[in-house]
DNA sequence: ATGATTATTGACAGCGCTACCACCGCATTG
DNA sequence: CAATGCGGTGGTAGCGCTGTCAATAATCAT
């Protein structure tokens, strides 16, 4: 029967299968398991969709198989110059494979994530990332309920929903505070914005560290909800200073708030490290050229992207990862910042 | 005839419209165009519909109707702040429709531009987002091929494809310049790094306002392909300064560089501005607390984002944009960095 | 050699939704 | 009072692809 609604001059499988002289459903293969074909099929398979210009209709694909090539990656913001990183190594990571990457913003809200999670579970994804370890419990039983490898990164925990990329913000926040007590810094200031769960984490670290050299002082952590900046770095900065006028050295949560404090440390004349040590969070590439260069903790965020994305991609094909969990570390990048001043 | 291959429990429109006491249609009606309907029917089917849970098959949908509810975005970089202001516009105008982004990076390359479009092709957007003017030929045909709305933002040109939201990188460059030679300058440099079409403008617009003025000397523009960065603005710097050691300013293509000029001059001891006065691009948050504080060009970039997604979901819409081409304009913010420095 | 296993292939029947068109009943019009 | 228009509704027939399972051909173990 004559349709008026036939194809919009979209070249079919059924048309490609034709040409090759080979059923559908032959030619249906050879695109999503061409080593399933016998040689002969699969090079006229081949050669006809190539011919003809064929490419497979993800709608189609979808409906019929009941699932999608859809990777949910669900960060808490765009702005922040780290999930930049994280992104890089996921698109590259997913560079030449079949799966789209669907990035959404959960604007630090674990809330928000619940909403989008729920949104996702909707469309079948073939996998997810999500950001952190502080889902909420329907969240993690909509994860739980969509039946496709996750991978949390940024972090550490426990209790892994499935697959883990990160490292412990805690340790690395320790391994600073220890470094600078070595050093015989003794009032070392905390600075913190935004104070997300992973933020929280580094100022554990920071307390157990002081805590354990008699050093805590709550007179030196100076923390806002508000979100991080340059500026905001100044302006708690000066807070501290007022706070703690003994101050000898600042641990800031992110280089961001390192580099104000520093731009504050030259407006008021403080020497840097002779005065006051600054330690920052990330080593984002201009620490290293800031006057002096700002020490700061290196994260390995792009191939945290980039494995995150891969042992996903294993998982939904089947090839299940050596380790579910792991841990990419972090390395003080010790700069001139926080140059021992103390015998 | 019972089948294996039933539905896992999901709801189906078919199961809405039943308990509403509807056809399918009238059910699927509510759902893309609810003014279509009775109140009365509409009220049963909403019922219906929060009743049983049922979200829509989206890849039944696009199937169905031939396209999909997806925004391709394509930007040139994750990296680049600037973007990420972009992507925050465009991912807040869009939130709460019913259109989901799909971004993608060319990596500031117009082949992998052209590659990514074909790929979108297959997948029928809705409408699509691509940075800039300078597209391939093959690129505007695959554009002009795929009947949605296109807004090209970030930059404004003759002839756009559909719309556009931008602002002139070249007169925003002149505008600096000019200004800068207002105030006696002389001696201006130009540092740019990557050069894509954006920076290359913003030279011409340099290139122009000297050439105005009987001030221009090739010996005054460093360039490189190179990405941007803090450390390489000071790199650059230090080369202008050895090719024209009589350099009584220099303008940055964006804020990275004019920061790593400005922690070069730090480490030579230059002042700034009484000795070279420093004007940056973007006007990104920290130049502002930079000391001394930068001046730079602030431009409207989440709106950009904001008013390309709006604009674009009215034009799939059927509702067009009033005017096609928007110039978002941009602002000199001068601070000390720039001031003054002769009568 | 013979049954059993494995590799290839194809027929069938939808996946869940919407485009298209026909239809119904009511109000408006000449 | 028939003709016309229109908002609202439903029936039919796929959209382009793949899951399932059966059939066949090729290979293997005994």
């Amino acid at each position: 029967m004559a349709r008026a609604r036939t194809s919009s001059g979209k070249v079919r499988l059924t048309e490609v299968a034709k040409l090759a002289g080979v059923s559908p459903i032959t030619a249906s293969r050879f695109f999503r398991n061409p080593e399933a074909l016998s040689p002969a099929k699969r090079e006229r398979v081949d050669n006809a969709a190539r011919q003809l210009g064929y490419v497979p209709d993800l709608a189609a694909r979808a409906l019929a198989s009941r699932r999608t090539e859809v990777v949910g990656v669900l960060i808490p913001s765009f702005t922040n110059n780290v999930f930049s990183d994280v992104l890089r190594g996921i698109y590259d990571g997913s560079g030449e494979s079949r799966y789209s990457i669907q990035l959404v913003n959960t604007d630090y809200s674990i809330l928000q994530e619940e909403k989008l999670l729920r949104l996702f579970k909707a469309q079948r994804p073939a996998g997810l990332v999500v950001t952190g370890i502080n889902q909420t419990a329907e969240s993690r039983a909509i994860l739980e309920s969509m039946n496709c490898p996750v991978v949390q990164i940024m972090e550490l925990g426990p209790d892994p929903i499935d697959m883990m990329v990160g490292f412990s913000h805690n340790a690395a926040a320790f391994a600073v505070i220890s470094h600078l007590i070595e050093l015989n810094f003794k009032r070392i200031g905390f600075l913190g914005a935004r104070m997300d769960p992973r933020v929280q984490r580094r100022l554990e670290g920071y307390t157990d560290a002081m805590r354990r050299a008699a050093l805590y002082d709550p007179r030196l952590i100076i923390t806002t909800p508000v979100s991080t900046s340059v500026t905001m770095g100044g302006t708690l900065f000066a807070d501290l200073l007022m706070k703690a006028p003994d101050l000898d050295a600042v641990f800031c949560v992110n280089d961001d708030l390192a580099l104000g404090t520093l731009f504050e440390c030259q407006r008021r004349r403080i020497q840097v490290p002779e005065d006051i040590a600054i330690v920052g969070f990330n080593d984002l590439e201009y620490v290293a050229s800031a006057v002096p260069p700002l020490s700061s903790v290196r994260t390995n965020r792009y191939d945290m992207g980039r494995i995150a994305i891969t042992m996903l991609m294993d998982a939904i094909e089947g090839r299940p990862a050596p380790a579910p969990v792991i841990d990419l570390g972090f390395e003080l990048m010790l700069r001139r910042s926080s140059a021992a001043r103390r015998a």
